[in-house]
DNA sequence: GCAGGCGTTGCACAAATGTGCAATCGTCTC
DNA sequence: GAGACGATTGCACATTTGTGCAACGCCTGC
């Protein structure tokens, strides 16, 4: 089918254009949907651009439409279960749609991040995509101020100008509450991490609300950064003392994992007869035998779709600022003891 | 700093131009390294350009010169925790060079994977990074073909062009082998899945000679895709027959953490008294307190820096067609019996 | 004071593509 | 057969940027 070019350079229209004997409009327009092309010229087109190895620059087409299809993503830590399968969910419907996606991870030093970001800025992104609470406001003031298109994941800050999509964080850490509260607990503890991001202190407040109207007071322990080994430690810490609690809420499930192996491995303690945990998150690792945590399942496909409609209706007007918010369901496994 | 701008779209180094009272030729002398512009005017343009809120567009830049900046990562299975963790690592390399990542998704349906890597040529991209086996080999030559700078990862099969990057997979596997044997073990299964990558299968017969070396015959067991539903339901088949093994080399770590949940969830076993595991991969789980995971560590961060080694030197001179062995080193943990 | 040289600047062209407009070609109808 | 109409094609210009070349201005040295 195709042959191995002499120069090492890629093949412009041009060349197309020369091979097949038309002028390089036609190869333009045999190349761009609802152009007037002849059946024949087309023909003669795409077998010249098939020999040659041809491909669309994309670089050069977007530099007259405003659209260049690139979506880029910003997020810290996504080797994180939870947010590899959202960069997973996103970029397959993002290529459904015929985007690309462009991933800037902010895992870095700062400085890193902002040469990160302007970069991004520079490709001309179609959207930009905020996947964590953790990218500093002044990096998304930033891409606004440039006229992105920004939608943030789960940052509940109330910026104006972007779209956001959130889950009821408040309610579903209240239902946590319920369900631990109903299944006889109430030494419960907090078990969360000094990220202090917007959805992580939603969902710590939210439960401590509902705590607080039921009469009980809860601890919070924040060991580290979020991941299994704070959750690990804040078992340790917390089922170290002399009233150990009953049971515990832990915003995300690798806290939990880590808080329930801290558990068993070093206390000797069974899940749930000792020892209720709900987590949230509903990560992969939460389903496995060894955890069967009880959890709160992150809609992520509701929200990949919804991202996917917000760029599809881009094309139409401009950004309305829209927020969504999607709720968070209980997955029931076996980590919170049956009324 | 930077003020909204009336109109939608994007500016450009013309307004820049007019706003700082200079030429556009001036404008871009001041964003490109090692022009010759005076101190004032480079003033006079950087307050400009931040007032208006401008950035270099890259996409014309990539125009003129070959060097886009966008490196293409290929792969599927991209929120599966090896995969999260070489995206992470090679990301955050690229971005250290100044280039910016693209992510292929390879899931999909294998049209819209055509469509998607369609897509990366478009883009001029600097070289396309194949991360896993999975994606089919035409879709690897089409990017060879299109004269393309490819680099494969842990891809063993032998083509000629791309520059490669392996790990000992034999090698670390032999030993995989000798670890158990010492440990005593001889009734010896492999827990691999169906998905017929190279360096899944040269892990097994990595192991499987091995073993005919020392005068053993292993069994092959195959229950599905790579990943913790496919290990359980291994060792769901292995560990109910009647000669039970007394240790599996589980050629991924997420088939080791379901074959070992399996075989205490459902078997009551105890690793590694009645049965000894090795993994391979060394993800974040092995290390967990549930499992403790032996195992052999794939060097993600020497394949990342290798990465951008070959990248960097890329600048100079074209594609040589290197190829790059790391070893995978063993990680002892607690599923295999001490000597 | 003048010539020479150096640093700086602007013009114009290059890169690869999409598209409006006019010209051309073919076909259909009367 | 001729006119008209519709489909197709090519020209030229647009998008944004980098850069060679020539000109310009300033400073220095004689």
């Amino acid at each position: 089918m195709s042959e191995l070019k002499p120069g090492r350079s890629f093949v412009s229209a041009q060349q197309v254009a020369e091979l097949a004997g038309v002028s390089r409009s036609a190869v333009s327009r045999t190349f761009t949907d609802g152009a007037s092309v002849s059946e024949t010229t087309r023909k003669k087109v795409l077998e010249a651009a098939d020999k040659l190895g041809y491909h669309v620059n994309h670089l050069a087409r977007s530099l007259i439409h405003e659209d260049s299809g690139i979506v880029c993503l910003i997020g810290a830590d996504i080797n994180t279960p939870y947010h590899s399968r959202l960069i997973d969910a996103i970029t397959r419907r993002l290529q459904a749609i015929s985007r690309v996606a462009m991933v800037i991870n902010t895992s870095g030093d700062s400085a890193s991040v902002e040469a990160a970001l302007r970069q991004t800025l520079n490709y001309r992104a179609n959207a930009t995509i905020v996947l964590s609470g953790t990218p500093p406001a002044s990096l998304i003031n930033t891409c606004i101020n440039s006229g992105q298109h920004v939608i943030l994941i789960n940052r509940d800050d109330h910026l104006a100008g972007p779209e956001s999509i959130t889950v009821d964080n408040t309610a579903a850490a209240r239902e946590a509450f319920h369900m631990l509260h109903r299944a006889g607990c109430r030494r419960i503890a907090v078990v969360s991490s000094n990220a202090g991001t917007p959805s992580l202190v939603a969902r710590e407040q939210g439960f401590e609300e509902a705590a607080r109207e039921a009469g009980l007071a809860v601890t919070i322990a924040r060991a580290g950064p979020t991941g299994y080994g704070a959750g690990f430690e804040a078992g340790r810490l917390l089922l170290s003392g002399s009233d150990r609690p009953d049971a515990a809420f832990c915003v995300t499930d690798l806290l939990a994992c880590g808080f329930m192996d801290a558990a068993r491995v070093e206390f000797g303690m069974d899940v749930p007869s000792e020892l209720c945990v709900v987590g949230f998150d509903d990560i992969e690792q939460a389903g496995w035998a060894s955890y069967q945590l009880t959890t709160f399942r992150q809609p992520i496909d509701q929200i990949a779709d919804h991202i996917s409609a917000l760029l599809e209706r881009e094309e139409i007007g401009p950004a309305t600022g829209s927020r969504a918010c999607f709720h968070a369901a209980p997955v029931w496994r076996r980590t919170v003891r049956p009324k």
